[in-house]
Order: structure tokens, then C-alpha cells, then sequence
DNA sequence: GTCTATATTGTGATAGAC
DNA sequence: GTCTATCACAATATAGAC
């Protein structure tokens, strides 16, 4: 037997996805949901049975995009450059499909800070051996000017920033240009490593 | 005649720039707003007609704080190193005072747009004068491999971000540990700078 | 499981007394 | 100017037929 439509819950569960990711949980509509999903609103709660509900498993979801990438990449036995760059590339990819995605995560986790904890630890991540691997990889490359914990917060800065501040961006420096904004990003990869590294390497 | 109390329409304003400012425009609720100013709502609409009424203002001179730091440190005729400095200081310094500040601003332009470059006019800023005085300076010191824009973007991500993400990096991080985050903080003000100053003296 | 119709609640906004 | 009481509407949630 074929299943050539997809469920139904799947349906609402792509579709609330979107809504919240686009428009947050305050500004999402359960009957937004209902129509991106081509049902009506009383199934929503007949699947799910509250809004809260529906939105705490893509929440969950989102965030769990960020986490197993960067541990995956630095725990590699790749050399230092390649793991940086591999992480670079995979988070800015990850935003371009995803534009919304930085601010969702940003106002959702100010919303409810409690969650984070609890989703980190589910997901499995450890951040000691993240920091710890990093820790080895500078103390190799003899850098004393930066400590683990900053460097990889100014990585995820500049990852991540640009897209959480896409209207200022593009309103603002390049005067509501949106193809300039969209090279701007996919110069991005090749400056923010640049800049890393050359910082790095200096002294 | 001296003023001992506030007048309420000063209250209202402050109050009104609490709530918005942690719950965002979707979560802010006209009874909490009348309430922090210690008043009814009916008062809220005598003073100011609507929400967004009330609303428009509090962005303006939130988003407003922005603009000015950065253009007046750098048009000045501080050595360049000094400038960064004081930029860096000022933006940090800042948003201790308003930790809610860079979630707000980030969110509510995703929400309106047009809001942005309709204010960046009215404070008369100028980017292509910021844009142009940047690119002097790099060509002075011999910098060739970053443009001004990116340049800038790295600055405000390095600057904004660890307040935006302040609940991932203090849950993940440090491990719930605000103390640490405080600390952690106050070191950013010398930690970016030296990781700028760094990428552009390399190579 | 899916629908229509309706209940319930929350919230921005207004009327009118003082 | 400030209040109490109420409206009007939007949005979540439920009842009940099919």
C-alpha cells in the first residue's frame, strides 16, 4: 500500500511550522495553520489539543538544527581550517534556506529560556568536549589571545547576525537592495572565515 | 512651581517602553502597560489613541539609540583604533543598561520593514558618509581584504549577538551560571576589539 | 477523521459619570 | 483628567452532526 498523500498530522505539523517560524508564537494564527495545511481549524485541536502544544514539538525541532552541527564538525579529525570552514558554510547554507529561522530562535528562547536546558540536554550535546577539543586545537596553534568560550560566540555572531538583522542590512547599507544583500550573504562564508583565521594567525 | 510628581503622560511613556520592550508588540498587553504606570487602561486611550499608537514612538527612540553612537564615533578625528574602541564600548555599555534591547529591535523590524529605513531618514543618518570614511581608513591601513560593509556587520554581530542569544549562551555555556554570563560580558568589550584589531593587522 | 456551528475567553477600544 | 463599566471583535477551544 503507497501512501500517496501525506498524513494529515504531518500536514499541520509542516504547516504550524512555518507559521510560527515566520511570524512567532504571539503573531502565529491557528487559522493561518488550518489553511497553509488545507484543513480547518477545529482539527488542529482534534490532532493537537492546544496551541502551546502544537508549537512546543517545532520549537523543539528548530532548535535542534543548531546544536548537532557545530558538535559534529568539531569533534571531525579534521584539520582546525577545515572544521571551522565545514561550520561556517553548513550554519550560513542552513540560514539561506531558512531566513527565518535566527529570529524565531532568538525571541522563542527570550520567551521561554527554560526550554534551551532541556532540549540541549535531549539532544544529546555536550559542551565541556566542545570546549575542551577547542581548547587543544588553540593551544596548538599557540593562540593566547582568545579563550574557547568567545571565540566560538563571535563565530556564531557573525553567522548567525546577519540574518537576524536582514531589514537594517538591506535597508540600511545597501538601500533595499535585496539582490545586493543576497551576494552580500554568499560572500559571507569566505569573509567570516577569512577574518577568523587572519585574527588567529596574528601576533 | 516645582514638578514633584511625573506627569502621566511620562509615566505611561516609561511604562510603556518596559513592556514593549520585554514582550515585543504581539506579547505587550495594554492592562500591564497601565498597570506598571499605575493607572487604568481607559487612560491609555485618552493619552495616546491605539497600541501601535502608542507603540510607534517606543521603536522610534529605541532603534534611534543605534544610529547616532555609530556615526558620531566615526566621523570624528580620533586615531582609528580609538574609534573602534569607543564604538565597541558604547554599543556593550548599552545594552547592559537594556539587556531586552537587541531582542526587541530584532524582532519588530522583521514585523514592520518599512519602519526602519523611514526612521534611519528622520535621524539623519548618512551610511554612505560612515561607508566611505570606513573605506579611507582601511585603505590607509593597508587592509585589503574585507569591505567596509562586512567590516561593519562583524562589528554589530560581535557587539549585539551575545545579548540576543544571552539564554542559549548562559544555559548551554555556563551552564546556568549568571554570574559567569555578567563576567563573561565585561570581558567582550576587550575580546572583540583585540579579535578585530587582530584580523585586520594579519597577513 | 473531518466538518459546521458555537461557546469562551482575552484584549483593544469607547461611553459616560464625576 | 481620571475613573468604572461595557462594547466589539478576534482568537482559542469545544460540541456535536456526519
Amino acid at each position: 500500500m503507497v501512501q500517496l498523500e501525506k498524513s494529515t498530522e504531518l500536514k499541520i505539523l509542516e504547516a504550524a511550522k512555518q507559521e510560527f517560524i515566520e511570524r512567532g508564537f504571539d503573531g502565529a494564527r491557528m487559522q493561518k495553520i488550518a489553511e497553509r495545511a488545507g484543513i480547518n481549524k477545529a482539527l488542529l485541536h482534534y490532532y493537537f489539543r492546544s496551541k502551546e502544544n502544537l508549537f512546543k514539538g517545532i520549537f523543539r525541532e528548530a532548535f535542534g538544527e543548531f546544536i548537532p552541527k557545530i558538535m559534529a564538525t568539531f569533534q571531525s579529525n579534521l584539520p582546525f581550517e577545515e572544521k571551522l570552514k565545514s561550520a561556517i558554510n553548513s550554519y550560513i547554507d542552513l540560514f539561506i534556506k531558512n531566513p527565518h529561522l535566527p529570529v524565531f530562535v532568538i525571541n522563542e528562547m527570550h520567551r521561554n529560556p527554560s526550554l534551551i536546558p532541556e532540549i540541549i540536554l535531549s539532544e544529546g550535546a555536550k559542551p565541556e568536549i566542545l570546549l575542551h577539543a577547542l581548547a587543544e586545537e588553540l593551544k596548538q596553534m599557540k593562540v593566547k589571545h582568545i579563550t574557547p568560550v568567545h571565540l566560538i560566540v563571535n563565530i556564531l555572531s557573525m553567522c548567525i547576525f546577519p540574518f537576524a538583522a536582514s531589514p537594517i542590512i538591506t535597508g540600511v547599507l545597501f538601500m533595499n537592495d535585496k539582490i545586493a544583500y543576497q551576494q552580500f550573504i554568499q560572500e559571507r562564508k569566505q569573509v567570516v572565515f577569512d577574518f577568523i583565521m587572519n585574527s588567529l594567525k596574528s601576533k
